[in-house]
DNA sequence: TTAACAATTAAACGATTGTTTAATTGTTAT
DNA sequence: ATAACAATTAAACAATCGTTTAATTGTTAA
């Protein structure tokens, strides 16, 4: 690719287009932060980390309607970052046991040390 | 906190509320995560990760306007995660060497490698 | 001081996202 | 079967976000 201006470095920039990962690919990536990019469902998603838990206790922890709760179970549930299973007139959910989910567990709990240290105890 | 329903397990729940991080912390970390929530500005952060340049170079390499070029780097600069310097006409952007900055950057590759590990050669 | 180029800003528009309200499905106990 | 509770779904609404177009600011060279 030539670019419109040449400051001397354009080896540099213009072989970088080639080793690029593909729109796509950095499409996917984005999904995926934008799954974390609401604050509810990052708290959502550690207190799920942390705990196996019904949606009325859920609703009560995160202090947010049922529909409001259902509707982000949904989405973390879709990317299969969370598990569900039904007890009765129950269904609890939880983390998936996954290398992913782990990962960004830790991120996010990365993130919130470097962004608040003082925030987290 | 009283939770609604007992399963056993509130010891677990009740406790992890008190060493939950507040709601602003998770909004912190969710408001990083936003600013990855875009292809675009994925892409973006990664290439002034691994190269300075003005922004007709980028928008070149970006196939985008300048307009809405700017419009993201103004976001990333903001947050700190990319800093800029004027030589004459041009304005020239790369990623900002800080620690947080250089999490981000792993943390996409980290993200890119899992979500799709052949579109990254 | 103009003219030309680089970059940013502002306003308008369309698209997406999150919440609410109301209706519906699923399960258990009477 | 019916009543009560748990959870999900659907439709409507407000708010946010990204892009476009047009205007503006900043810099250099003629």
């Amino acid at each position: 690719m030539k670019l419109p201006h040449d400051h001397g470095n354009c080896e540099c920039s213009e072989n970088l287009i080639e080793k690029m990962p593909s729109l796509e690919g950095f499409s996917i990536a984005s999904d995926i932060f934008k799954l974390l990019g609401d604050a509810n469902r990052v708290k959502l998603f550690w207190l799920l980390c942390h705990t196996e838990e019904c949606v009325t206790d859920l609703a009560a922890m995160m202090d947010m309607s049922s529909p409001a709760l259902s509707h982000h179970l949904r989405f973390l549930k879709a990317s299969g970052l969370i598990v569900s299973r039904r007890e009765g007139k129950e269904v609890f959910y939880r983390s998936a046991d996954t290398e992913f989910s782990d990962m960004l567990h830790h991120i996010i709990e990365d993130v919130v040390e470097i962004a608040c240290p003082d925030k987290f105890s």
